[in-house]
DNA sequence: TTGCTTGCCGAAACCGGTTTCGGAAACTAT
DNA sequence: ATAGTTTCCGAAACCGGTTTCGGCAAGCAA
């Protein structure tokens, strides 16, 4: 059955790859025929599609993604950027995350580049040397801003791309995110339940569109609850534990204080904890918390930590899927996926066994108590 | 200036970007003199070359690297597996470890490709994939095993590699490694200085090549400080806290328990921690305990982790560039480089108040207490 | 001058694919 | 039987580079 002319073919010097034209001569057609026959071009006869399928398929024959890239410009590859000045606290997650991204392309016989920028110019500069040099065909946006750089530069240069997250004008925009929105309100709801009638907030970085979605869930909880909003019990602008720790000082120091605290972050509610023990009030005891991310930290600490927490593993595989629907074409309206976060019970919250004026009178005490202490030390 | 012939090019349709055959019509040369010019041929005029470099830039010409590649055979790409059945213990680092490798890769003009397997086979699969589809160069192969598959199939096909890790069979490797052995002797000697003389190692996964080298580091920190190695002393195979604290049970239940613990890993050292709480053990008061890594954890857990940490951050620079290197040609024999884990100091060691034979009273107590405390819940 | 090198560069083939174009063969419609 | 369509495929151009090959001109020795 051998097509014309002897194979001849050097086995030594690293077995060169089967190429198209391997294929083309195993079947004795055309480059041309043997392309248009893998990549479903409608004139070409159901036989030779098929025998051009079972010689590709025969001789392990896989397509060069650069040699066709140079014609048609695509190189089947995600690109996603590391953003390095993020701070340490959005860390964790990006382990399972990339896997879960690489693991999706990898089933579409994508790849996933991973390119890093350490500010926000380097970044859209990343992003643009990335599209000139041909690297990647659309890229994961995570952490999107109210009002995002990278989207209106993707947008201008029509490039496609997928946020993981939301942001204000969402037109044109194709994303995967969670309902943050909905956690919070939960958590509210939850602490209302448990006897909180003061409930304070601590909002994540201010720039970040989540952080809107997750004060008005937070609202959405106070109403429901019958609850008044009350802008001295929010703070905002808490990522890592030091922040959070510093709005739990400025919120206890109140005259009215809150006796149960919603944050957005997990890593932030960590500093609660600091606070907490510094002041010698008891988590869950005197104060409740919940937080929202569940990083692994959130069960080490005592008591662990009560959190709603998010399928990072799912996402990164959600938001490869959709980015390749985009590339090859679908409208960004119809990629559009929600999921919710998943409430894990653990201990950091309880019923209230004190409202704000007996918590004020305690922390007047610990306050007291502590100053007697630094006298004993010094 | 301007060679020949109208430019006539039209600047709508997302401004094709420039080739190289723009630059050789700009400066009136051919394509292929353009093309040795910028590739550093000797055969190119010292005047034609620098014009051609100007003109290269004054255009803000870049080659495509896939458009090299179809005829070089490199994409200018380091390719990475995740290996997403290796416990998470060692995920948190992933991120610093990834950005630097991205971000050295990325200095040379080189891009990071990331890829996923889930089994053994898979990570030898999704090697040869890369290979085959030539999304790849080379590769960096983190924690390396005694005898290493992965090492095997690259030698074999030709691909260059670099280690993460040493190996027992080192012909033709290059690696970048932490001295493991010097920080689990540098851990015995400083525990010995305390006081220490019942000193137990808890060893890593048995099928990496580190714990060959940290048992010898252990082994070596005995003969230092005049104390006999016994294997009652030394467990293995534990990566996460259930297994530390498993082999902490284990030793602890001897006749002579250790007073101290050298981990070889920080996220099996905080199984101590767990048994210590329930044994009414303290740490750094009863047992001292020294381990190796570096996690985020071990800062806050309490009494926080004395350990020896590693900056995974250079260790993904170096990598980046000792790869590069390597498929440029340098012989792995040059590309060999060694850094030291620092140790940081935290609250987990402390002097000796008890010894063996204290210890294992005190234990037999808290047993006691335990038990009780068991029946008063039952 | 002549003959040989050497330096420098253009022409063209090539890498591994895709896509346009046009034509032969087979099918219809008259 | 002839003309007009379709169907299917080959030839060739093309994508953006690299590399081989050979030739012209200048330089040098005889």
């Amino acid at each position: 059955m051998g097509a014309s002319g002897r194979q001849g073919k050097a086995i030594e010097k690293g077995s060169r790859r089967t190429t198209i034209a391997d294929v083309a001569a195993h079947v004795g057609h055309s480059k041309g025929t043997v392309s248009r026959a893998l990549n479903g071009y409608p004139d070409i006869s159901a036989p030779t599609r098929a025998r051009v399928e079972r010689a590709a398929r025969f001789l392990d024959y896989s397509p060069l993604s650069q040699a066709q890239a140079i014609k048609t410009g695509i190189v089947r590859s995600i690109g996603f950027i590391l953003q390095t000045y993020e701070h340490d606290a959005h860390r964790p997650f990006l382990a399972s995350f990339l896997s879960a991204v690489s693991q999706a392309a990898t089933d579409e016989g994508w790849t996933l580049t991973l390119a890093t920028s350490d500010s926000d110019d380097g970044t859209i500069q990343t992003l643009a040397r990335l599209v000139k040099e041909r690297k990647a065909d659309g890229f994961i946006l995570p952490r999107t801003l109210t009002k995002d750089p990278r989207i209106e530069f993707l947008k201008a240069e029509g490039v496609p791309y997928v946020l993981y997250g939301r942001t204000a004008d969402s037109s044109g925009c194709a994303w995967y995110d969670i309902l943050g929105e909905l956690a919070m309100e939960g958590a509210v709801l939850r602490l209302n339940r448990l006897g909180h009638r003061r409930i304070a907030f601590v909002n994540g970085g201010s720039e970040f569109y989540y952080s809107i979605l997750r004060l008005s869930g937070y609202r959405e909880g106070l109403r429901k609850c019958g609850l008044r909003y009350d802008e001295d019990l929010v703070k905002s602008d808490a990522l890592v534990s030091a922040d959070g720790a510093k709005a739990a000082e400025a919120l206890l120091v109140l005259r009215n204080p809150p006796t149960a605290f919603v944050y957005a972050l997990d890593s932030a509610a960590l500093g609660l904890y600091q606070v907490a023990d510094r002041l010698g009030l008891s988590i869950a005891e005197d104060v409740s918390v919940i937080a929202y991310d569940g990083i692994p930290e959130g069960k080490l600490v005592k008591p662990p930590l009560t959190t709603y927490s998010v399928d990072r593993q799912k996402a990164g595989g959600r938001l490869a899927k959709l980015l390749i629907e985009r590339i090859r074409g679908a409208a960004p309206e119809s990629l559009r996926e929600f999921e919710t976060a998943t409430l894990v019970e653990r201990e950091s919250d309880g019923i209230a066994k004190l409202d704000s004026e007996q918590l004020a009178a305690r922390f007047r005490e610990a306050a007291y108590l502590q100053s007697l202490q630094k006298e004993k030390i010094l």
